[in-house]
DNA sequence: GTATATTAGTTTCAATTGAAACTAATTGCA
DNA sequence: TGCAATTAGTTTCAATTGAAACTAATATAC
């Protein structure tokens, strides 16, 4: 008998996993968007897309879209307004004039470089309840989880019924 | 130089923690959503509410926000409207008549009784990429971090400049 | 005891969301 | 080539959201 162990037709949501991802992930983010949503003026889908093309420059929206889990329309507005504000650029691919290919401007960037600070500031506050062993092995465990739910969105794919 | 390691000023968005919990919640979330919102109709906020409820009869609406992570405003709502489905009903404390004690109706226990095993065999496959040893690790790593962000919280209303 | 402050929950209203329809560009293939 | 199917991204519109205002009940202060 582990502790995670339960009687199957019960659900003890607090040892339910997706409910207690769900539960650390709200409270985290909303923590994080805290220190930059208002002094910054930054919606939590704006930083997320300053985040990723200040981390791989040259995305399109799509991939935009895949890397923060945010569906087309969201980072379609997102880029707008980011955009508008002079933060981001978007240019036309060369190759392929539908995709956008986006970057930061040098005030998206300036932004970028003062937010960075802060989020490692408060991520390293946060990791501070681990010991160095505990990171590298909660990292380790979410990756085994994000493969994991690859296979299941494969599979459950196939079985539609 | 650990796995975790990085430079001080450098946003790896695959490494930061924030980053990744919102990647594999949104992920698992929205697995788990398939499995129940349509078959169910049920909204997110809906099926919240009806887990906690059936975990934890007799809530009022505040403490189902408290556990859920969702606003009052959401509650009231997922609460009115599971009332019309006849799957939740809400009564008047007895000592406290702004207070409502909130509960499953039969219908409300059938439908939960329903649910329950299917989010617990996707929370079973979804564990099946870990060995029993790092779930119980991935919950007291979770747990940590938990209490670190209500540390947290308090510190920073302390200190809202 | 009455007036004020606080608390539980709902309603209103403006902003945000995402599904579906759309535009524009590209690919596939007869 | 040329026409249907697909893909990238945007716009539209209806539904969902949450902050602020509100109602009703209770607690606190004087």
């Amino acid at each position: 008998m582990t502790k995670t162990a339960r009687k199957s037709d019960v659900l003890e949501l607090e040892h339910f996993l997706p409910y207690r991802l769900s539960h650390i992930t709200a409270i985290v983010s909303a923590q994080l968007a805290e220190r930059y949503a208002e002094p910054f003026d930054l919606s939590v889908p704006e930083w997320k897309v300053m985040a990723v093309l200040g981390r791989f420059p040259d995305l399109s929206a799509n991939e935009v879209g895949e890397k923060t889990v945010m569906d087309k329309v969201t980072v379609s507005r997102a880029v707008t307004r980011l955009s508008e504000k002079s933060c981001v650029r978007r240019r036309l691919a060369k190759d392929d004039k539908r995709r956008s290919v986006l970057s930061l401007t040098s005030k998206g960037k300036a932004i970028h470089r003062e937010i960075v600070p802060m989020v490692l500031h408060y991520e390293r506050e946060l990791m501070e309840s681990l010991t160095v062993r505990e990171r590298d092995t909660l990292s380790l465990l979410i990756e085994k989880l994000e493969k994991r739910t690859e296979m299941l969105a494969a599979n459950y794919l196939l079985l539609p019924s």
